[in-house]
DNA sequence: GCCACCTACTGAACTTGTTGACTAGGTCGA
DNA sequence: TCGACCTAGTCAACAAGTTCAGTAGGTGGC
């Protein structure tokens, strides 16, 4: 029930097709909300026929059609509502971490794992980076913080930043401690 | 298909009732791996029949009766396997960063839910310190994580804790943020 | 000139996850 | 002694999420 939150908070920076949602879903807001198109496109459906998103098709030369996505007065309300109301708690599901809970049965395994997620943590901090120097358009953090019209999704994408660091940080700590034991285990003193 | 792998990882420490599960779930797993104890109870029913746990019913007097699991070869082997293997993406689902995305238009509510999600992971903290000190048994971090037979539980204890630590800061910043433009918006200069 | 990827979706089947209510006795504090 | 919370579950209904496949033309590189 709460994936058309995500998708109205998204429809504020004007509106857009199934598809673009899809790409600034995968672009930022997946770090907080994943989903998958298929998800996207049912939800925009049933958004339409409760009254909180309109659609225009536009016809494209060369290009399939697209329908263009935009807030009504109601999705307005709908997602102020949301915004004051309670919020459930993060749910995480990350299998790396189950991985690593039974590392201690197959350690190397898990090591390989841990390096291919440190990577794509960087990766991501990478692309990150990018998008911030983006929004902040040659200003400052601070200009931009006290001047722009919006700072929600700034303030989102901080929090997927850090997040990816200290993923990377605690990467790089869970390799050296299985690192360490893997050496102890074969030279045990 | 993944939850099994979750219980299995938290099958490692002992046979344990689905009730008990619901409990390890709630105190550490819950950091990577939100589940209801319904979902656990479901679940563990259809490991039984898979073969990957056995259950052995416990009498007892004065309380309901309960079922301890206990992880059968095939479930340790299918555990294997699965720490081998490739790992989706974290998935995370936040509704309080879905409204952090659309705070601008209704920046009161959205600062008190920060400022109560900052509380709520200050507990936390305090909750996985204390089982991190319990984990530890009076030895220093590093000798637990040279000596212990198992680290894995201790490391994803450890994400935990980051991960909160940098919630606490991430909403410590959103209230700066928002509290300096606020004063913008009562008194624009 | 072929292969791979991009735009822009649609559909159906299937697996997971969520919510609420119910059973039933025991313990603990005011 | 009353209400609240703990142990230890079960059942049913519903909502949400995943997977796989298909359509169909366009673009870009080697």
């Amino acid at each position: 029930m709460s994936l058309r939150n995500a998708v109205m908070a998204t429809l504020l920076d004007g509106e857009a097709s199934g598809y673009d949602l899809a790409k600034a879903f995968d672009a930022s807001v997946a770090n907080f909300w994943m989903c998958t198109p298929q998800q996207l496109y049912r939800e925009l459906d049933r958004m339409e026929s409760d009254g909180l998103v309109v659609a225009r098709t536009v016809e494209q030369e060369r290009r399939p059609n697209k329908r263009l996505f935009s807030l009504t007065d109601r999705g307005l309300e709908a997602l102020a509502e949301f915004t004051a109301g309670p919020h459930k708690p993060t749910a995480i599901r990350d299998e790396l971490l189950v991985a690593v809970m039974a590392a201690d049965d197959n350690a190397e395994a898990v090591t390989a794992s841990i390096q291919e997620r440190k990577r794509w943590a960087e990766a991501k901090i990478a692309r990150y980076d990018r998008l911030r120097v983006k929004l902040l358009g040659g200003r400052t953090e601070d200009e931009y913080l006290t001047t722009a019209e919006r700072v929600g999704p700034y303030l989102t994408l901080l929090r997927g930043l850090s997040f990816e660091r200290d993923n990377v940080r605690w990467c790089a700590r869970c390799l050296t401690v299985l690192e360490r034991r893997g050496a102890r285990l074969d030279a045990p003193a």
